[in-house]
DNA sequence: CTCCTGTCCT
DNA sequence: AGGACAGGAG
């Protein structure tokens, strides 16, 4: 079954009645994709920083920078004193370059794959595969954190992060539907943020819990397990 | 793989 | 005051 019992039909179901409305989102079930920059804005801000932190500076942005474009056209000045108070200047850096090129080499359009966009400053894998699934529809595995987590359970990997990680995003990938891949990424990453929470996931209000296998076993807690660095 | 960032949380 | 976090970069 490449559908996994109908993980990612489930899964959007709750995602129509749970989903977080936020500013860069489109209602689930929306017949245009996410603006690519805002989807790209937000993602960047959301490397580093809690949704909650993010909204604010993601609505003060926009609201000065509506576009790539004018973001690109800023003085650095600007853009890194509108950026204090989220830390991790570095990528502020590589957020303005990225405007730069996209909006003097790319003619303003932020590319749609993700082979495109990784080349692209401060765009690793997770970002890559987000804009492309979220702003551009495209069938991508996004993994974050959040996703991690999620499938580790489901999937009852007890292999340890980072060494799973491949595993981890396999069993991702054999659930990803056919269609709605944008609004599917967004709710793997809800339900990550706020029912299969990493100390006490709420596995009764878990739209995927019947075939949980951690869930099964009783140990989702504890998963996904991380080797220890010292 | 390791290193790195700064804010938030404890 | 110290560590956790979470992605990207090298
Ligand atoms: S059943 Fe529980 S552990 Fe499994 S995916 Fe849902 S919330 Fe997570």
């Amino acid at each position: 079954m490449r559908n996994q019992g109908d993980f990612a039909a489930r899964l959007l179901g709750w995602y129509d009645a749970h989903a977080r409305a936020l500013p860069w989102r489109v209602p689930p079930g929306s017949d245009r994709c996410a603006d690519p920059y805002a989807v790209w804005l937000s993602e960047v801000m959301l490397q580093q920083t809690t949704v909650s932190a993010v909204i604010p500076y993601f609505a003060r942005f926009m609201a000065r920078w509506p576009t790539v474009h004018r973001l690109a056209d800023a003085p650095d000045e600007a853009v890194m004193a509108a950026w204090a108070g989220l830390g991790y200047y570095a990528r502020a850096r590589n957020l303005l370059a990225c405007a730069r090129v996209v909006s003097r080499e790319l003619d303003g359009r932020f590319p749609g794959t993700e082979a495109e966009l990784r080349r692209l400053p401060g765009i690793g894998p997770y970002t890559a595969a987000a804009i492309s699934a979220i702003a551009f529809g495209a069938r991508a595995n996004v993994v974050d954190g959040n996703v991690e987590r999620v499938i580790a359970r489901h999937a009852r990997i007890t292999a340890p992060l980072p060494g799973a990680k491949r595993a981890i995003a396999a069993e991702a990938g054999r659930r990803l539907p056919a269609a709605r891949c944008g609004d599917y990424a967004q709710a793997l990453m809800d339900l990550g943020a706020l029912v299969c929470t990493p100390a006490a996931p709420r596995c009764g209000a878990c739209p995927v819990a019947a075939d949980c296998a951690a869930h099964a076993a009783g140990d989702a807690a504890a998963l996904p397990a991380r080797t220890r660095k010292p």
